[in-house]
DNA sequence: AATGAATGAGCATTCATTCAT
DNA sequence: AATGAATGAATGCTCATTCAT
């Protein structure tokens, strides 16, 4: 944050190169739009919210709307994509900050966990309105869940290979995570308890105790 | 409304021991709505399901499906009942066969994820559908989903009063356990692979391994 | 009309012979809404119609109009169809009384011309509207020239034959006299002169006239 | 605005003669706006083109449309007077090359009928789509083909006057003769068959013949 | 118990037209 | 002269639900 307040990219250098380092009027009112559009949909689910309501909350007519998106199918997609692709970004810089492999895999998810644990909207719209609709978009859930698979598919591959953890089904291992992630996130959306923050800790432990090496008797 | 009035011959058993061993005709076709709705709600998602098809589907029409269920919605909660009692009895019963709680609650476990490995349609609706709608809606995943979740929970509990288990938040557990099934079983759905059966090896190894005493040195 | 007066079909005579003899009550909606469609389409054109004009003028719903029509297209092609149905029997019925073929075909032109000159609502959905709309709607209005041109062919074919006119080309003599018809027609339709019955006269000498095989006395 | 304010080069050549010799700029573009419009609508009809579709065969914005028409409904009409303007003229060419008045009206018709016959686009706007909107559009084809009957009428009432053809109603005889070509060439548009080169002959025996004074042997 | 005709509120999408630049 | 983002009125069609029989 800090950081920024300092040098500033400028908002319309007009300059030959194009558009190549602006950000033109029309992408700020897309920006705009999907911001609105984020909004509403997390609230109301993809089947009661109107296009009327997210161009009233841009402040921009219906047919303004369709100009930058050619369908609420289309914007919806686009909603979940943009959140999406941060959310990667976070969980890849948090994977970033650490050395071994294993805790590479364990940063990514407990980033994802504690981010959708502090943005209800990001949550219910990433965990939830995913399914809310046809086929199609079952599809769209399936995608961006498989992106985050795929981040912590490699980590694991990595701690496997430095014998950090056991020689599992990494895919599987994966999905498990996430599968615990998307369970304790729902379950706080709709009961409010525990929070992620909260349930941080005890998920990290079995979730990691699950992989890692010392073969338990049992 | 006149021709009402004498009497006619009744087809079905009436019995002083009331409904309790007879099935009379109206929960006869009752079921049979239910079982057209599973059917139908499976293949295309709640909203794209019309009335009208599942109405087809029994052969029966329209009003006929209001006599019974009083809203497509109420419908559709029953439908998802209907699928959740019965595998929480075959839960139940799965883990009636084993002596030792973990063993119990890897068994109730274990039969929820293979048997929604092997009906898709089952799967469709208890782990896509329910949130296929408003808010409302959403709550009958988390219920259903939640008393999976209890089973799963006390029999962890016992298994830590035996010792069997570390003594982890045994609640995030059995929601760890589910939102795996969870995960794992959507992605079959999607992707076809792997299926259930295939992944529940590894599977119990991840998940069990995750919880028992054997504290691994890591 | 007085002859209708004595004996009447019964409404709903409620037989074993099922819907053979009778007009259901969903036909007599059917019929309804034909007949404002009829009137709404002739009056402002397919386009600048609305489904709730329609609706209105039948004092039913709009959903009330699709539960009988698929789609507002249909419905004007069903208009199309009823109107073109009944001016192709009255044409056959006027050639019917006639005995030499030549007659025949003059009857028929005539009594098309005639009735499309009293009702100026027939004459404009089916000389008009049938081009208001894209091309699938196009083909329509072809058609029903078609079915008509055929009977005046036809009789024209018998006509050559018995030596009453010309060895002309049938086929295009007939589309010459519907098109004389249509034009006249549309003349009237806008210009509100000369009446089709007034022109009748002396389109007849001059179709008439451009196919007989000597100058005609007449 | 401020830009503007300095003299500039003009690229147009500003002559005393005003727009008499020159062929404005602006002209051009508004030439070839008609042009593309006149594509457009013959492929689409009326209803069914965009202005958008127009605009992205002239290589323009929708703007730079609006800057020449006032409206999508004056720009049609603007391309039909065009196409009737060049026609009228032909008609009155070809009527100008005979001499008997009959021969020139004769001439004139079948100028049209050959035109139309090689043109599908010219015809189809012409014949086709001017019914294809309300009330006020309609009126236009009436129009146009209000210019079509008088010139032959014009010529065929010289034709009676020179005893020519019998004294018949000359209004309707045009209409006759219109409507006869019209209605060929329609048929020709939807069936392809028969070419109007083809049917001119049967054509134009059909309608002399109706006219002549006695048998003609031509 | 069931039918099926009818309701009516609901809504995404289209597109000619405008206007600041 | 031309752009193109934005407007906003227009409207066909859907479908859960009702209700007279």
């Amino acid at each position: 944050m800090t950081a920024w307040s300092k040098p500033r990219i400028i908002d319309r250098p007009v300059s030959r190169l194009g558009n190549i380092l602006t950000t033109t009027q029309k992408e700020k009112t897309r920006d705009r739009i999907l911001g609105a559009a984020e909004q509403v949909f997390a609230n109301k689910g993809y089947h009661e919210s109107l296009v009327d309501e997210i161009a009233e909350e841009v402040s921009l007519s219906k047919g303004g709307i369709y100009f930058h998106f050619p369908s609420k199918e289309d914007l919806f997609f686009s909603v979940m994509d943009r959140l999406a692709d941060r959310l990667v970004s976070k969980a890849e810089a948090a994977a970033a900050q650490e050395t071994s492999p294993l805790a590479k895999a364990e940063a990514a998810l407990m980033e994802v966990l504690l981010r959708l644990g502090k943005r209800r909207r990001l949550a219910r719209i990433l965990m939830v309105q995913g399914y809310s609709m046809g086929k199609a978009f079952e599809a769209k859930r399936v995608e961006i869940f498989g992106r985050f698979a795929e981040i912590i598919k490699a980590n694991l591959d990595e701690a496997v290979k430095a014998g950090e953890i056991r020689d599992v089904d990494t895919a599987i291992a994966a999905h498990v995570w996430l599968g615990a992630i998307n369970e304790i996130v729902i379950r706080w959306l709709y009961e409010g308890t525990p929070q992620p923050a909260e349930a941080a800790e005890s998920l990290r432990g079995i979730l990691i105790h699950g992989l890692v090496v010392e073969e338990p008797t049992r």
